[in-house]
DNA sequence: ACCGCCGGGTGCC
DNA sequence: ACCGCCGGGTGCC
């Protein structure tokens, strides 16, 4: 979590020159609670959103309301190319610097393409209407559609309620006349173009009299099953995965491999979109286009966390290369070496000679594809020979010393230091050789060299011939797979890689992190797989550099969701990156509300889609509308994209993934007499204090405290001894200093109050543990560079995200420093009144010696002796919410 | 573009 | 001939 507040940081310096508010995303999250009853859920919010540029775009949206429409003409259409048919869509844009009418207004065809012009006495009025924010214009051609100079159009007007009003009386006023209805299609009078075309199953948006709205409650239940249905499609085929995956995976996880290399491989047409003799034809924005739309290579993988998503995208990578071929196949007798690093720091090249080599400037191959197990002599003269072999049909010299040296380099030329501890210095580790690399023709001549090898082994793989072609960089497309993650991840996909991929499997991986990262494009282009994080991602945006100028066969982004705010640098930073087969993984794609989805198409390339306007108006809009087909588009969208199977869904009447049975024990404690008596005391006294606040009506104010109160009896219940100050102090008969001090003292009490109330206290922007504790004038706590993040993005009216009281930064109270020291636990230190030294003795533990248990940890310790007596290898696992606790029970341990 | 507008050619009934 | 009429050229913003 770290990471996430160095991001903030720095995002905020960004952020000050512009301070739209986010009033953008309260409107989706309104929108949201309509639709799912997630009211019960506070949103977390998005300290991460740098500008919100197009709000008012989104806000219009959802809350506009139809006005009228207009009849016009799209002129001068054979100046332009663009052409459009009968009932489909155009988007109206300004062009305030058009040289011969500053009030023009354009019309785009759904593959921005330009029709032509709205003709100038209508654009003059419906700019003005659209530049003051008036109304919103939208485009439709009921006719006509093939007249070679003016096309009509139908232009629907939408806008705020009370909005209205004025809008009509503007168009009154130069004389335009607006029809209230909404836009029909002209369906049988003469004009109409397009003949015996497809109108039966088009969904014309704007056949007003088919538009049935739903109730909310509908809506939403309609909204949670939208993943019950996402059982279409190819989804029950499965699919073994290449040699190279050593693990044997499920059958469910062999269905999902299917399906991906599927969506990867058969250039299916996106959603809503079909062919028609030898047209496309978009059933929402009726676009018809000879062009095929590009195809959506991948999809979003939404599966419950715990069926395996690492792995099916793993065996994806190592499976499906190019058209269905894998990346690589075991070698026998070859082992690779590791990956990554172990959780206790960078791993070390145990061999002198492979650093030396790693620095060695005549090293001129890339080793990353092929090298055999030191000591393996047989082995070696065998790479030997295949290597000569190489040579021939090459025609490279090869110093005879590489072939020799052929063992190799796991380890980057980064420094020591650095490896030794990956996350504090965010160095990476890597298997590519970075010293000695690599002209393409280096490379070219080891992947042939690996495939005529694996020819003389006599293993199941694609002709010799057909590899070459595969692994000749010059010929084939690009192989490197970019997986984006958050830090946290890393490691996981290491490891995973390591777990998975069998041993004998050599393929290059390298961990784009970090101050030492090799910003090299070459490097880059020629690794099979790199690791990276969104942050280091966005902080390269800024500057512009290498991953975005690889390209990329596979982008998998890794607990997509992060990327669902499309101001986000992050965001914006995947969205510039090119590949050609695009993967989002999450748990969540359609949680918050469906702006997350919209981030997400966006990235996979979804047509037209990309362009929001075409997604506010098919989808965004009817759903805010809750317009019955609003749901139907949505699922169908989710449908051919998705793929989510929960862990309880059942394969073959067989669940998903065989968990050993759960039971739970509720066992009930009684207190040691000394425990029952403190305990009875702090109730009574909590009693008194909340009953204060209750009578006051001010009990919501204090919640802060009520909820210290309440966890100090829970507290009490495991160890007296986690709160033994606070039980001081009211022994003293020192009642919570809550009266009798001005308001700022109060607070400050209140925040240490909760900071020492001994739990992790949670700050409710970054869901982790307080750090740099503020407390607010509404009584809620929060680390400090979370709750100042949030004033600014919300300024000019920052609200409390908890309870949406007014905010500013001066009101922030902080613990004075000589009361808490910085840094440390939330659990044990600083007492209110008290000096830091006397802090310090308080927090003495009890020496084994001086060990008094409680009652409940005597039970605890009962449980965990009898079930050692049943089995003498069981292993348990104690979980407790306060640290403390844990640090207690290590005394009888 | 099956229009409108412009401007040159033309010119009585 | 300071008009009307005719018909060709032309045409977004």
């Amino acid at each position: 979590m770290r990471f996430n507040s160095q991001e903030q940081k720095s995002k905020k310096r960004k952020k000050q020159q512009t301070v739209h508010s986010l009033s953008g995303d309260n409107i989706w999250d309104t929108t949201l609670s309509q639709l799912s009853n997630l009211s019960g859920v506070l949103e977390e919010p998005e300290p991460e959103i740098d500008v919100v540029e197009d709000s008012q775009d989104v806000q219009a949206e959802t809350e506009d309301e139809f006005f009228g429409s207009v009849r016009s003409d799209i002129v001068g259409v054979q100046y332009y190319k663009g052409t459009v048919s009968n009932n489909e869509m155009v988007n109206l844009v300004r062009e305030p610097k058009n040289k011969y009418d500053p009030n023009a207004l354009r019309a785009d065809n759904v593959t921005n393409e330009q029709v032509g012009h709205i003709k100038r006495e209508h654009a003059k009025a419906l700019s003005f209407l659209v530049d003051n924010n008036y109304a919103k214009v939208e485009g439709l051609i009921p006719f006509g559609a093939n007249n070679k100079f003016r096309i009509p159009v139908a232009i629907s007007l939408w806008g705020k309620p009370d909005k209205k009003s004025q809008v009509l009386a503007v168009l009154k006023s130069h004389y335009i006349s607006v029809d209230a209805n909404p836009v029909k299609r002209a369906s049988f009078g003469p004009g109409v173009g397009l003949g015996a075309s497809s109108s039966g199953h088009m969904d014309y948006d704007h056949v007003v009299s088919h538009r049935t709205f739903v109730s909310p409650s509908e809506m939403e239940s309609a909204m949670d099953q939208m993943f019950e249905t996402l059982d279409e499609g190819d989804k029950t085929t499965e699919a073994s995965p290449a040699q190279a995956i050593k693990t044997g995976l499920y059958p469910h996880q062999k269905q999902a491999l299917n399906w991906m290399i599927c969506r990867e491989n058969k250039g299916m047409l996106p959603p809503f979109w079909e062919k028609q003799g030898n047209m496309y034809i978009n059933t929402l924005t009726v676009c018809h286009t000879h062009i095929k739309p590009a195809s959506v290579c991948g999809g979003i993988l939404a599966d419950d966390m715990g069926l395996g998503k690492t792995l099916q995208v793993i065996s994806l990578i190592l499976t499906n290369f190019v058209d269905g071929k894998p990346l690589a196949w075991p070698m026998q007798g070859t082992l690779r070496s590791s990956l990554g690093y172990s959780s206790a720091g960078g791993q070390i090249p145990d061999n002198p000679s492979l650093a030396q080599n790693a620095n060695s400037s005549d090293v001129s191959m890339d080793l990353t594809t092929v090298y055999p197990n030191k000591g393996n002599s047989a082995e070696e003269s065998k790479l030997e020979l295949v290597l000569e072999e190489a040579l021939k049909v090459e025609n490279i010299v090869m110093p005879s010393r590489v072939v020799n040296s052929a063992e190799v380099i796991v380890i980057d030329d980064c420094d020591d230091v650095a490896q030794k501890d990956f996350k504090a210095n965010g160095s990476f580790i890597s298997v590519a050789s970075t010293s000695g690399i690599k002209t393409p023709s280096t490379v070219n001549f080891l992947r042939k060299a690996s495939t005529s090898s694996e020819k003389k082994m006599g293993k199941d793989m694609a002709s010799p011939q057909e590899s070459l072609l595969i692994f000749d960089s010059k010929t084939a497309g690009p192989r490197g797979s970019l997986i984006i993650c958050p830090l946290s991840v890393i490691s996981n996909w290491v490891g995973q890689f390591e777990e998975h991929v069998h041993p004998q499997v050599h393929f290059s991986l390298y961990v784009y992190y970090g101050g030492c990262r090799k910003k090299d494009i070459q490097l880059l282009r020629q690794q099979d797989v790199v690791i990276t994080t969104y942050s280091t991602l966005a902080a390269d945006f800024k500057v512009r550099i290498p991953l975005h100028q690889v390209e990329w066969l596979r982008i998998v982004l890794d607990e997509g969701h992060i990327i669902r705010n499309p101001a986000s640098l992050q965001a914006k930073a995947v969205y510039q990156l090119n590949a050609r087969r695009k993967w989002v993984i999450t748990g969540t794609p359609i949680q918050n509300s469906m702006k997350d989805l919209w981030s997400l198409v966006n990235f996979l390339g979804v047509k037209p889609f990309t362009e929001k306007v075409w997604w506010n108006r098919t989808i965004a809009r009817p759903l805010a509308r809750r317009e019955s087909k609003a749901i139907h588009r949505v699922s169908h969208l989710m449908r051919s994209l998705a793929m989510r199977r929960t862990k309880n869904q059942k394969l073959n009447g067989r669940p998903l993934i065989a968990l050993p049975e759960r039971h739970v024990y509720l066992e009930k404690i009684t207190f040691g007499e000394e425990e029952r008596a403190v305990y009875e005391a702090m109730q009574a006294n909590g009693q008194i204090i909340i009953g204060r606040y209750f009578r006051q009506g001010t009990l919501l104010h204090h919640y802060g405290e009520v909820l210290a109160i309440l966890t100090r009896l829970r507290q009490l219940c495991c160890h007296p001894l986690l709160v033994a100050s606070a039980v001081d102090r009211m022994l003293e008969n020192n009642p919570a200093p809550v009266f009798t001090e001005e308001e700022r003292q109060r607070l400050i009490n209140q925040l240490l109050y909760v900071l020492d109330s001994g739990s992790d206290q949670e700050c409710a922007i970054c869901l982790d543990s307080v750090r740099r504790g503020v407390i607010t004038a509404c009584a809620h706590v929060y680390c400090r560079p979370c709750i100042e993040a949030v004033i600014e993005n919300e300024q000019p009216n920052p609200k409390c995200p908890l309870c949406r009281s007014d905010l500013s930064k001066d009101q922030l109270i902080e613990a004075p420093a000589e009361e808490r020291k910085e840094g440390e636990g939330q659990n044990d230190s600083g007492n209110d009144g008290k000096s830091a030294d006397e802090a310090d003795a308080d927090k003495a533990w009890p020496t084994p010696e001086a060990w008094q248990s409680s009652a409940k940890i005597d039970a605890l310790m009962k449980a965990l002796t009898q079930l050692r007596q049943e089995d003498s290898k069981v292993k348990s696992i104690i979980v407790s919410q306060f640290t403390s606790l844990l640090d207690l029970i290590e005394i009888p341990l």
